[in-house]
DNA sequence: CATGAATGAGGGTTCATTCAT
DNA sequence: TATGAATGAACCCTCATTCAT
């Protein structure tokens, strides 16, 4: 299964074998992007650890060696996904000085990589679930959640403030708004027919900035 | 068959005997309600017939003789969902001579209706889930769904039109919009603490007519 | 399901309604032969009661009303079993002033039947088997089939005796050798494609009596 | 993959542990045999999973570690039967240059290896029996039994053959034929009381020499 | 570190049988 | 007599997890 070098025999080969951990962590990587990938085609719960052990060419054996269990991956998807949003939003809020049309077209920009990504939102939905169900997990979520929630509400409370326009609502509640209309959208592409999610979304934006 | 018997044996019978079919019936919709609870809490993956059957004080025999299956009971609850959410909407189409003061008031009760039952939305959201991941029931699905886009899609068009403007996108669009609102909402709320999903939905809403 | 008759207002009907017995006796006789062909088809332990009572156009409990069990219809089919088989060898059996050529014409007759009825042949395999698994339907099986097998080994002593040569072992042994043969034969067809089995049992027939 | 370390910590171990490859061999093997023995005794639909699993002494998630499911030890069983059966043939088929009388003497000792094991024969009953039922284990067994067939008609030709005698039907035919004597025969005996059936065999064989 | 045979619990489903109607 | 909803046990099979190798 594994992609082996040619020759073993030389002690002291020129192409640099992995080493122990680089190795390891190559089967950790794998295991986690099989996991991803197969939670969010068949949900949390409709993917076995077989499945994910399986497809990405390891025992299951090797998966306990890199993971306490099942739980124990998708909070690692969880924190991946965290960090991913948050260099997202980064890019939004960037420097300070910035006209609203700048932001604007930052936020088209981010809308639109909502549009592309269907797989990123059904991730996201699989977390939301699974924090519904898991006490343990739930804790880890909210950090996460709360977090991104207030950067984006950032965001939005800095573009009403450059247009001198008081927003309709908290900007933390604008945000989990927009959140709520990425994933239900998401929800409704189902296997993943292109559709208008990022467009819509500006659609709603522009209705509130208009208020 | 036969309605019953006119004359029961015994005249002054305290306990009210259940005739064959309304005990079944009973028997019925215990199990789908049962179902229902064990759905929105647990997801239609995580949810077991033997959960369904015991919790609603049966054998799992019982559970097949009104069932052909796990999935038939989805589609029964898909059923009930679309006649409640025709009749929901139903009360906003109304007569066509409404003021547009009217046909907002009601938009804000029937956003306030997805306030109260985070269970409504959550069972939404397995039917959806669900719906991507069997393409039989995904079917019948997809006829309900549009069907109830449409609806609303033609209370959206009608408010639009009273108030002399131009909806900023189709009204199927934005119906499909706002759904993903509720269902991305009640996501958020996972089990059921309250929130202000009704009202994010209007400030929404009037942020689009404002455009 | 039942056909019934037209005309039930008139009270005194030309057309002779069925009795209540014969009524019974009709969905005795169905169930019975439906059941015949099921445990023909995927043998005693395959065929469900509820694959009978469907097939045969009942409920369940009609099943229950003409039978005290599964292992009963069985028992019935067993019965007729060795009636039929009775009735079949007396014809071979006859009259006693019969020449060699008579006997042995009789018994072409015979191998041929055994050739079109597949069936009659996996009927008795299924009995077989049964009663080397359940004591009880072993004792009943057991009188038949020595009953049997004696009538069949008389008509082979009879034909020796009437060619003027010694059987090479006992009457009793050679029937049981034949219906053997035919059993083994019916066995291997499987599904029911024509095959000689008939002409095979007469080449060995032909064999013994010219030891 | 390594056969085994060389040095056991502890040098002088009175019990030899075995292998990873020994032990699972040795557990496969004792769900064969298991499975063997209940098939032919309450027949292949007859037996169950947990039946096999539990007599054996292990869980029936070890069944499925070492079988794809319960069709599969039937075709191990299959093949083995095969192989023995090649073996057997293989001692009567020898050299060619044998008297009759040495082939008959070979014929019997086969015969008479029939007596001894109904087992046997109530597995090839099985078998046959499945194969009428699944279309895909039909295809094994068909390839099976024709070799089987084939084999035994090569005997019997040879016998005819040395004999300077005419077959009084195609070997294949005949082999085919005792077969079926040799199942029905076995059919007869149902649970394994002593009988005749090797010396009835050779009085069937005897006769078609004579023919 | 990685293997995968084995476990024990539980999955959806079917069974022969019962019994109030 | 005939119904078929309901039972409880059993069916084949998959699961997350363990552990000797």
């Amino acid at each position: 299964m594994k992609p082996s070098t040619a020759v073993p025999s030389i002690p002291s080969s020129a192409v640099p074998r992995l080493s122990r951990e680089q190795s390891q962590a190559r089967t950790r990587e794998r295991l986690i992007e099989t996991a991803r990938q197969l939670f969010v085609a068949n949900g949390y719960g409709g993917t076995s650890l077989r499945d994910i052990a399986e497809q990405a060419g390891y025992s299951q054996g090797a998966f306990y060696s890199n993971f306490a269990g099942k739980e124990a991956v998708l909070l690692e998807l969880l924190r991946r996904h965290m960090e991913a949003e948050a260099l997202q939003l980064a890019g939004l809020t960037g420097d300070d000085g910035r006209s609203p049309e700048q932001m604007l077209a930052g936020l088209e920009a981010w809308a639109a990589t909502l549009n592309h990504d269907a797989d990123w939102a059904m991730l996201s939905i699989e977390l939301q679930l699974h924090a519904g169900r898991s006490p343990v997990f739930a804790v880890e979520y909210q950090r996460v959640w709360q977090r991104h929630r207030a950067a984006l509400g950032g965001v939005i409370a800095a573009l009403f403030r450059q247009l001198g326009r008081t927003p309709p609502a908290a900007p933390d509640e604008l945000a989990a708004g927009f959140m709520a209309l990425a994933h239900g959208l998401a929800l409704q592409r189902g296997a993943g027919r292109p559709d208008p999610s990022g467009r819509l979304i500006l659609v709603f934006l522009r209705g509130l900035l208009a208020t």
